[in-house]
DNA sequence: TTGACATATCGAAATATAACGATATAATAG
DNA sequence: CTATTATATCGTTATATTTCGATATGTCAA
């Protein structure tokens, strides 16, 4: 499989390179109450609802939307909805899947 | 070190992800005399002359110059000037430092 | 030195991305 | 059902990238 120019257009934006990164270790980086409730519903998943990652990234709530489908559309998140809210995460298959790709096809 | 977003802008472009494949096996990709010379002055560390990519890419000289020296300035590949020449091949020390750096610290 | 060729750089026009506010959709609480 | 809250989508404007042609720089051969 080649590897897809869109997920590193995903990758070529700091804040959403920061966004996998705040995704790493959400406790230590998003302070919350949203991140309790996740905690419990995700079944430790570790998910972040966007609200927290609006706060976090200091954008609009529609742009850092678009930017997590977007992410989530090329592999990189998965995303999960508890009724209101809609939870994202890593998808860290996919990312260590990209390091692979890397070393072998790129 | 954190992961540098410039190596994935210069990634997020088609052309510059194919250029990266081509300098992958030069005498597959590129048939041309240039191609002979730089294997004898390179010392076999095949590298291929920015003529060559230009007619393989099928883009404006000027374009494919500047996305080389893009993608020279942030580690991706290494130029070297024989004469009226510049060669420029794949710095795979780099590229595997990155796969490397995706996987512990994306 | 001059001419020819390879590459690099510059300036401009077309296209894409970034980011916003407004609005639409979805879900819950009352 | 309605108001409220969370998220997604849309339309717009500012900025960045893409790509070109023209030109500058560097190198060699005559």
């Amino acid at each position: 499989m080649k590897v897809d120019v869109n997920v590193f257009k995903a990758l070529s934006n700091q804040t959403r390179l920061d966004i996998l990164q705040w995704l790493k270790d959400p406790e230590r980086e998003i302070t919350s109450v949203s991140c309790e409730t996740v905690r419990f519903m995700m079944d430790e998943r570790g998910g972040i609802c966007v609200q927290d990652l609006v706060k976090k990234a200091g954008l609009a709530q529609s742009t850092v939307s678009s930017y997590l489908s977007m992410m989530e559309k090329c592999g990189l998140l998965i995303s999960e909805r508890h009724g209101k809210w809609t939870y994202y995460r890593r998808n860290e298959s996919e990312i260590l899947g990209l390091s692979e790709k890397i070393k072998k096809e790129l």
